[in-house]
DNA sequence: GTTTCTGTTGTCAC
DNA sequence: CGTGACAACAGAAA
């Protein structure tokens, strides 16, 4: 699920569920997605504080939280990331439980804001100061939605490796993933194996343009949507074609994921 | 029924 | 810089 359309769709869960609201009640249902904090450290400093607005880079969700409460340290930060499967979800107390539940925040109005996850392959930390939520993000490139056409120009430009290692990078740019890569590399008509420093003027702005198009649409949906039209809607068909041409994709491992691409759009050249 | 492979994540060793 | 292994797990494929 998430990329930064997904992300951005939670943050945008955290603030209608939850934020002005106090956090009644911790309940960790399973400590394996805990990092850096134990259960008890979480629900000492986060039972009694209300959520302040919560922010988003790239892939990653920051949530301060403010108000007095049991510990004695300044007002924490909870960030979450949600792996490949993880969401984040707002029910009501006494709502059927999520499949994959694993930290249930109740807040004052008996709404519960839930951290659900099948693989666990990420999780929540707790920061304590600012310089402390940098170090848990760890290098991050501009936010993907925040990125200007000569930005993009400047990150692009003198890169050695794959256009689809580069765009995925979270260190150059952060927020795209593997569908987002794909997606926005067949709009713009880039084969994903390009050197990225090869690229030239025309194809940057292809990128950016592209870039845009599909974030745009996607922040809307939550999601990078699986329409007919994109070459996301196709991936997963049993023998996928190009829904702009018609020819069969091809598939690729780069940057140890798996690519789609089409051939004809795509010409390789590089 | 059982084993193998795949995947919208990131990190680490070679 | 690139590749492969890994982490943890369900569901599909073999």
């Amino acid at each position: 699920m998430p990329e930064l359309p997904d992300v951005e769709g939670f943050r945008r869960t955290l603030v209608s569920c939850a934020q002005g609201h106090r956090i009644e009640q911790v309940e960790v249902f399973d400590p394996g997605v805990l990092r850096e904090v134990t259960t008890e450290r979480l629900k000492r400093e986060l039972e009694g504080r209300r959520f302040a607005a919560p922010r988003r880079h790239g892939k990653w969700l920051i949530a301060p939280v403010e108000g007095p409460a049991g510990g004695p340290v300044g007002e924490p930060t909870l960030i979450l990331h949600f792996g490949m499967t993880g969401g984040l979800v707002c029910r009501s107390e006494g709502d059927p439980p999520e499949r994959f539940g694993r930290v249930v925040l109740t807040l004052d109005d008996g709404h519960q804001l839930r951290y659900h996850d099948q693989r666990k392959l990420r999780g929540l930390w707790l920061a304590t100061t600012e310089a402390d939520v940098d170090r848990i993000l760890g290098a991050q490139g501009p936010d993907a939605l925040t990125l200007g056409r000569g930005e993009l120009d400047t990150l692009l430009e003198g890169r050695r490796g794959r256009v689809k290692a580069t765009l995925t990078d979270q260190s150059v740019v952060a927020g795209l993933g593997n569908l987002l890569g794909d997606e926005i590399l067949w709009r713009a008509r880039v084969h994903p194996k390009s050197r990225t420093g090869d690229l030239g003027p025309d194809e940057r702005r292809r990128l950016h343009t592209a870039l845009r198009g599909v974030l745009r649409t996607s922040v809307r949906a939550g999601r990078v949507p699986p329409r007919p039209s994109w070459l996301t809607g196709h991936r997963d068909d049993p023998d996928p074609h190009c829904p702009r041409c018609g020819r069969p994709l091809r598939r690729g491992k780069i940057a140890g994921r798996t690519s789609a691409w089409c051939p004809r759009c795509q010409p390789e050249r590089s």
